[in-house]
DNA sequence: TCGGTATTTTAGTTTCATCTAAAGTGGGCC
DNA sequence: GGCCCACTTTAGATGAAACTAAAATACCGA
């Protein structure tokens, strides 16, 4: 199992990045489609976010063509990778998720979309 | 075991907290004790990270005479908990542990004691 | 080489956690 | 009451995190 380090905690104690953790704790995902799936922040911001989570070492990066495929690293989170999945498995917290991500929120306030929707690519690869 | 929560895991990110819940593990503290233990930051700010600690449940106040006893609750923290005490048992988390305390330092910076030292009071009680 | 798509990085903005200093609260003792 | 002591809370300051929009980079296919 995976140390538990102070930038671990770190890394994972933001709203956002338990959110991206969650939706590519199983599957890997691209990171366009990991932003789609967040609809409320910019690519931009999703990418920093996996820069984040990947120089902690809880997420890898695998290149597919043009795209980035991410994965969670569940053995680098040990115990609280557990605790992680005990929380998104609890119905309370599905309640509480919104309200949370809401609160985290730092920077301005959203206007716009960034770019038009990535149009769901199913063509590369 | 308590729950993991999403404040829990806030709780326990910052380095300050991860510090005094460090000296509060196995015996109980006096906030005033406690901040003598951190001479670098005032008395309030440790007072206020105390308040943060009872809120999310991860400390248990209780009352001496004048003094207000502090004791972690490990029990909150589950597995998490055993991860935070494998990071204090670790060598080079003590090697690390001033940089990240400078490093997560927000406020204004330093320069001189709020108060006088408390006067290692051992009379009450 | 060019154009398009996917992603990362940069530059600049906003919000908030953390801090200090000082004021406030409450217990204990004379 | 009046004083001291231990602690908490308030008001204000500061810096870093998180964000947006836009520019830069990377890869692919024609």
């Amino acid at each position: 199992m995976g140390r538990v380090t102070a930038q671990v905690l770190a890394a994972v104690s933001s709203p956002r990045r338990q959110e991206i953790l969650r939706l590519v704790w199983r599957d890997e995902l691209a990171a366009g489609e990991l932003s789609a799936a967040m609809p409320d922040v910019s690519f931009g911001a999703v990418s920093l976010q996996l820069k984040v989570l990947l120089e902690a070492g809880l997420v890898e990066r695998r290149v597919d063509g043009q795209r980035r495929l991410y994965r969670a690293r569940p053995e680098a989170l040990g115990a609280v990778g557990a605790a992680l999945e005990r929380m998104w498995d609890d119905a309370l917290w599905k309640l509480t998720l919104a309200a949370e991500l809401a609160e985290s929120r730092r920077g301005p306030r959203r206007r716009a979309r960034q770019t038009s929707r990535p149009t769901s690519s199913r063509s590369t690869r």
